[in-house]
DNA sequence: ATTAGCACTGGAATAATTAGAGTGCTAATC
DNA sequence: GATTAGCACTCTAATTATTCCAGTGCTAAT
């Protein structure tokens, strides 16, 4: 790959990012001070190594997978971010009456609406999480409300009708498992309510399996609830031009519904990745570019999902920036 | 409108939702032992009646909004529900492990399932509520979380970092608010911070300001997230085929997306009611189909959204079997 | 009041035509 | 050897024409 060809690449793959028109030969020539011609001689080259395709045999240019993942690791500048945009940001996250948690939610949102793009944010799942605490609030005569709080503040409430059992059992239980289970992760508590809690309040409370029953299912939404899904922007994704047939439009729709596919979005890798196409285990069509943070303990995961011809360069830079001054924010 | 000119409607109604064709005289001339231009004199008459329309001159006919209405008033019978049905409500109905919030979720979940159709659930806002308990944890030295709950059992969280201040004047202040707020509507609760705790605590604790803010911000969190809404099967009014072209599909996308809109399906009125198309205020082109509930103080609303030629009989059966058992349920 | 008969309408489906953007290849040129 | 002008060729998208048909409205007869 010479100098003019990667350029030749770098300025369709940005053409079909900015006009989502297959490129041709003659849109470039002024560019690149030379006949309609040569370019086409490139890009003949630059099709072979699959670079870029054809719809058809008298179409111009589109980026292949290969092509945009070329651009992403070896073409793309990375780009200075308006001043609107980090403005923007910037409130935010100098805004210190706002939690981690909520600033990065809200910061998603900004770039949602900014880029016309769908921002998903995964919470850390609970298994890294331990228990610090759990309450229970009497509601009235019959109805009470279990709390559970982890160590990074994640919480959790299931209320109950009290059946077969009375408020008084259900305390002592209650700090019983406070004393004895505070620091347990939280996807080992329920084996060990079973095995440690159980036999202890089997011999202190009469009707103990109806209060192990409560606890136990306090803790089973645990894992039911995590991580987290956050998405904004979640119909954005139909503003791109490329969805402009009902298959797409209800494909993608219905993915973004379920929210076990969106669960599998979760980042391990440090750093901004990006995922093009058939790298993602989302949808073919899109490319997601996701980030881990772990801010003062707060861990989960940012992602923003686009078409293929995403402005990258943007999105990455906005990616890093927040990353970046969430962390100078919470060290200065 | 005489006899036989009810039962026509009736059939067209029925058919259209069946088989969301225009329905043409020829079809229904076995039905009413008469020829087709008989029906087409009587369909002449409910058209200019203004029960049934058009696509275009030469197709067959269409109920509009008011032939639905008159459908939904006089014509329909209430649906017996299927076994199989039944069944599956009534096992969630029955399992008492269940809260009435969850398990009112999960029938509607069913019902969206059974009926493709979207069903929303809006808890109750909490201006109703009345302050129950609020708690401080203490996750670590600069992290807190505050806890607030409702007389009804509504529970918000909201994180904080310390500064500026310490863990003992926080709780100091939990303890204030604990014993002069419980019971005080949940919405004025604001108010009375200002003006009935901030001058307490301003004698007792130097750093007032940034405590009163943490406290507010807590509170603030209810108006903001009530009413709670929870929506199931948003994405299956798209299997409906009336929506079939990317302009309806994108609009209406957008619009359960909008959660302030969807928030607008409150309802107030007793019993199970009806808003056809323009009679809601959602979307032209939906008929909702809502209740209230009220079960044991568990308060809120279910909705129904489908398209118009919606099976009215059917799924207003369905919300008036689940209302009903619920009540059962819960006074049994 | 009902119905047979018939002209008429508008849409949906299919085919035919055209215009245009873009390609690939060849042979000439720098 | 790289570049380019020139030209035949290909495929799409848009336009138009043609046919088919379900269904209507109206009239006159039953």
């Amino acid at each position: 790959m010479d100098n003019r060809r990667e350029a030749i690449l770098k300025e369709i793959v940005e053409n079909y990012i900015k006009d989502v028109k297959p490129v041709g030969s003659k849109a470039l020539c002024d560019k690149f001070n030379c006949s309609s011609a040569t370019i086409r001689n490139e890009m003949s080259i630059l099709e072979d190594l699959g670079y870029i395709e054809k719809n058809h045999i008298s179409s111009g240019r589109v980026p292949s997978e290969k092509g945009y993942r070329y651009y992403t690791d070896n073409l793309m500048k990375p780009k200075e971010l308006t001043g609107e945009d980090v403005l923007k940001l910037q409130t935010i996250i100098n805004n210190r009456e706002l939690g981690i948690n909520d600033a990065i939610l809200r910061c998603v949102e900004i770039i949602s609406e900014i880029t016309d793009y769908t921002s998903v944010v995964l919470g850390k799942s609970a298994s890294s999480n331990t228990l610090k605490q759990v309450s229970i609030i009497n509601l009235d005569e019959t109805h009470i409300v279990a709390l559970v709080c982890t160590n990074k503040g994640i919480v959790e409430n299931k209320q109950f009708e009290i059946k077969g059992t009375n408020i008084d059992e259900i305390v002592k239980t209650c700090e019983i498992i406070n004393k004895m289970l505070i620091g347990t992760p939280i996807d080992l508590v329920r084996e060990r309510l079973e095995f440690d809690i159980k036999p202890i309040i089997a011999t202190k409370i009469k009707q103990y399996e109806t209060v192990y029953n409560i606890f136990y299912d306090a803790f089973n939404d645990f894992s039911k609830n995590n991580p987290n899904v956050y998405m904004s922007g979640r119909a954005n994704i139909l503003k791109q031009p490329e969805y402009n047939n009902v298959d797409d439009i209800k494909r993608i729709v219905a993915k973004f519904e379920d929210d076990s596919l969106v669960r599998k979005i979760e980042e391990d890798k440090d750093g901004v990745n990006i995922y093009i196409g058939e790298e993602n285990e989302f949808d073919d069509d899109v490319t997601i570019i996701k980030s881990h943070y772990n801010i003062n303990g707060e861990e989960g995961t940012i992602a923003i999902v686009g078409p293929k011809r995403m402005e990258y360069d943007r999105v990455v830079a906005l990616l890093n920036y927040i990353i970046k001054n969430f962390e100078s924010r919470n060290n200065g």
